[in-house]
DNA sequence: TTATGTGCAAACTCTTTGCATTACC
DNA sequence: GGTAATGCAAAGAGTTTGCACATAA
């Protein structure tokens, strides 16, 4: 929750804006805050309904267009499964896959080097250039198996 | 490709629709074989256009109606990337992942017992009740690596 | 005969686009 | 000052729903 972290995102997003010849702006600043601040996936709406409080007059037009060029640069990553739209996170640096309980919705992020290594070489016995990857597990969390054991 | 093999995708349609109350009907019969006939993952809108030269009639909220059935009853499986809507293919028992091209779009299956065990073993581990997967591996196909070389 | 399925069109949701205006560099 | 970004509203795409009619059980 430190202050520096933050301000390296936002060093990244002036370098990402400078090297395409973009403009710098508020409401990119204060879009990539929202998902910072955040430590779950967020739906555009979502974004947009967090962004209001601080700028009431945002447009949920600029979070699409930002989030595409956020993704589009790395800044961040997106998720989507079910018949549920895209959901948003940022892109921490590290690649985390998912276990998502069917009846709470949670989504438990973990990360296993075992599991990467076992892809790659799935890939590379395939002749496929991994470039990226995305695992959904599916399941009931701890939870909610109690609360069904009651 | 034999008529036996079909025959039994039917038998499991007309079981499920009994189970549960339903009405037998052409129209979801033609939508089964369209996927059936089908070696790749089709959009609601592609299974439309194929049932549609043997049933030009059919109309596309049944198509959705259906698949959405299908799927519920475990007939069908479906699979969204990217922007792409929901793309659906027949549930021929055995489980696979996906390995996508993000050149050319090619979906290649496959599957890998070890990859299978080691997420149960993650799961265990997490106290998750395992109950289905989804992995989605993007790069580039042989086929395009070698373009992209030439 | 009665409840479910179908086709059609309208409605809905999510996302993108055009345009006048504003803001950055 | 010139180019890109924004907010708004309208347009699009994909999907769902309501309803009258058709059809399976």
């Amino acid at each position: 929750m430190s202050v520096e972290k933050f301000e390296l995102y936002l060093k990244e997003l002036r370098s990402v804006v400078k090297k395409k010849g973009l403009k710098y702006s508020l409401q990119r600043e204060q879009i990539l805050k929202a998902l910072f601040d955040s430590s779950c996936h967020l739906t555009p709406e979502e974004v947009h309904q967090k962004v209001k409080i601080i700028n009431p007059s945002i447009g949920l037009a600029t979070v699409y267009r930002t989030l595409s060029l956020l993704e589009k640069e790395n800044l961040v990553t997106s998720i989507s499964f079910g018949s549920e739209g895209k959901k948003y996170e940022l892109n921490r640096g590290e690649h985390h896959d998912h276990m998502i309980c069917i009846k709470c919705g949670k989504i438990i992020e973990f990360f296993k080097e075992e599991l990467e290594r076992l892809q790659e070489r799935i890939a590379k016995d395939n002749g496929f250039k991994l470039l990226s990857h995305q695992l959904n597990m599916y399941g009931i969390c701890k939870e909610c198996q109690r609360e069904f054991n009651d």
